[in-house]
DNA sequence: GATAATTTTTATATAATGTTTATATATTGC
DNA sequence: GCAATATATAAACATTATATAAAAATTATC
């Protein structure tokens, strides 16, 4: 397809018509996005559910599957955030498509630099420690993410910086598979995304404070081929 | 979706106009929102950091305090979503305030039913993990998407990438019929699409996980010379 | 500034997955 | 019924992913 920088973000652009894909495809690429496009709503929501990107671009206007319900049908399953392309500038339209699920719009014709910022606002990750609820407890395991307190049993075990905000990360995700792209860009920041290793020594480490048998783990499960979720 | 919330959420308005400030004060009551106001930038701040509101709608022409900076100070120790209100459409002015955090930007004059819009994108964030979690479901068979978690009458079963990549595609596309050819596309990418018995090996082995006979398939379907389609 | 704790490297064993080859079975068109 | 084609699956092999140990480097702590 394209130069596929390995550890950059991935966007997928629904689009039919094949200069604005283009367009936009150029101009992500130079920004270092590893860039997938589908020519019909069909495709796209079948590429979201095969390998799902980091940012959907759609277009309201295609051919085969109506703008919103696109939105409404990746939303039942998925929180990928949703920019919307639009030459429609009507409002109610743009309500319609913001309360289905998109996370913005945008109307054509459009400034690319503009574009870039909201792609920019949307792959920014500062939402998660938001939703993050104080405490957490499962059979075994107790989480204190505001006093920073981890107990295994009633015991309590004391973990590095970096193993609290893995276990953190877990914790606020919620049971949902984290992959190992995520993790590394959460805990290590951006520019780590391919030293796994990384992840496997400290995944290593923290299963080893919590006493987590790896072939048969009580907290911290592994997804083969794509990361890691917490028990819940 | 415009429904007023019980546990009303708590919204800043900074802003130094009083037409304006009523004119958006006046929308946000009205859905039920509890609304605070400031006509300096920092008393914007100071109560940013007294009682921190859900979501502020900042003006960026502000007497005291420039609007640039009001974004970068409230975003050295806090997350509260911002969206940002002005008459200026300058495309490097949005660009800057969005890269210094703001979350959203909206020239005047706005439709009022589009600022709401972009209201409740901005306060949606914790819905996400209810709704993340929608899953799939036909008589013996559960998928969740989000999860990746896949049941087979009660029972978890672990699926390895191209099993889950395969099934998630099925799922997603609802019992309609797949081609082989696009499977293989969208499973292993384009490059693949003649390699039609990598997929026959896959759907034996996904058959196998769940358990389905091909002579009687109750979940994965042949249809012979085109390709498969799930039972729904 | 010395010591301990943590993090990053490096290296290696093991397990899981993916690919290929081969062969058996079923389905379709004649 | 008999080729021709399409499908299923078994098993060997190659590749990739995972776990973990132990070193070197870095950072924190007293």
């Amino acid at each position: 397809m394209t130069a596929p920088k390995t550890g950059a973000e991935t966007l997928l652009i629904v689009e039919d018509e094949a200069q604005i894909r283009k367009f936009v495809r150029i101009s992500l690429e130079a920004q270092g996005y590893r860039v997938w496009e589908a020519r019909l709503g069909e495709e796209g929501l079948s590429l979201c559910a095969a390998t799902p990107p980091h940012l959907v671009i759609l277009d309201l206007g295609l051919p085969d599957v109506d703008g919103l319900d696109f939105i409404r049908r990746l939303r039942a399953w998925s929180a990928i955030p949703i920019l919307v392309l639009s030459v429609r500038a009507s409002e109610t339209e743009k309500i319609q498509a913001l309360d289905a699920g998109a996370n913005d719009y945008v109307t054509k014709p459009f400034g690319i630099g503009e574009l870039m910022a909201r792609v920019r606002v949307l792959l920014r990750k500062e939402e998660r420690q938001a939703a993050a609820s104080a405490l957490f407890e499962s059979p075994g395991l107790r989480v204190d993410l505001g006093r920073r307190e981890v107990m295994v049993d009633g015991a309590p075990v004391s973990l590095s910086r970096k193993e609290f905000a893995l276990l953190a990360l877990l914790v606020a995700s919620q049971g949902q598979v984290l992959t190992h792209e995520q993790i590394l860009r959460e805990v290590w920041g951006s520019g780590h995304q391919e030293d796994t290793h990384y992840l496997r020594v400290l995944v290593g480490h923290l299963r080893q404070k919590l006493g987590d048998d790896p072939m048969h783990p009580r907290f911290i499960l592994t997804v083969q081929g794509i990361g890691y979720r917490l028990a819940v």
